[in-house]
DNA sequence: CATTTTGCAACCGCTTCAGTTGCTGATGGC
DNA sequence: GCCATCAGCAACTGAAGCGGTTGCAAAATG
């Protein structure tokens, strides 16, 4: 989300991943790891080379949070990767579905709040002033 | 879930982790370490000794889920515990707010989806048979 | 052709977590 | 009163995930 809310505010140039890095305050591989999936999910263009760097694909009112959650979370775990009851018993066999479900409606109920969202609205919050109406 | 799912199976009597642990295939004391978190949040009682064991504290239909959830995820950390953005950036100096205000609202949205189950609705999924109406 | 920049693989160190062991303390049956 | 059962807790281990880092190849620009 601070990579995006960073290309947003940048809107219009490409911005190489070491100027994002500095605004993180980390490593700009750690940022060109993130923008690989945002790149791969379309919401981002990657230009190589001199004056080359990353911009929006869209525009932050096209963008929601939640394609940025699906973008960088393909497969939400949920916890039960490693969970393998005791199928024999009546509890341990019914349980990991019934989990599912749940897990499955709470994920739903997430998400349709993050779709409310937009890179827009974030943008929005760094320009507090709006332009003086006369 | 599980724990809870199958001491809801077991109503009424004291059921010691061991057994549980049978069903999650698991060791006890990693039971005992949720159970721990789930006495404390009064959802269930422990008794100590000879024929001891936990047992719900309250009916099923009392419990819901969003109470399991804040029981055992007291503080959810939503990945900013270690957010150290570069506050000379006008982005940076912002975003961290702003985020906070974004995974309050999602987390709002799961919660509120977590709150439309209860335990109840868990247990009666393990007896789809109802009771044959004459 | 030199510089800038993405893309990617490999590695390190830290944190988290399930699992495990061992002990203490409480409880109840005998 | 004693012993078996059980929760509670601290400490350790091993695996997994992640941020951070380095190094290098490939692409684009001027």
């Amino acid at each position: 989300m601070h990579i995006l809310a960073y290309l947003a505010f940048r809107q219009g140039v490409a911005v190489p991943s070491a100027e994002i890095a500095g605004s993180v305050s980390t490593n700009p591989v750690v940022i060109r790891r993130l923008l690989s999936a945002l790149v791969k999910a379309r919401l981002v263009s990657a230009q190589k080379g001199a004056n080359g760097g990353f911009a929006l694909a869209s525009t932050p009112t096209n963008i929601s949070l939640l394609d940025v959650y699906r973008a960088v979370e393909p497969t939400p775990n949920h916890g039960l990767r490693t969970f393998k009851p005791n199928q024999k018993c009546p509890v341990g066999a019914k349980i990991e579905s019934i989990l599912h479900g749940v897990f499955f409606k709470a994920q739903a109920g997430m998400e349709t709040a993050l779709a409310h969202f937009t890179l827009a609205a974030i943008d929005q919050e760094f320009r507090p002033i709006g332009p003086g109406k006369k």
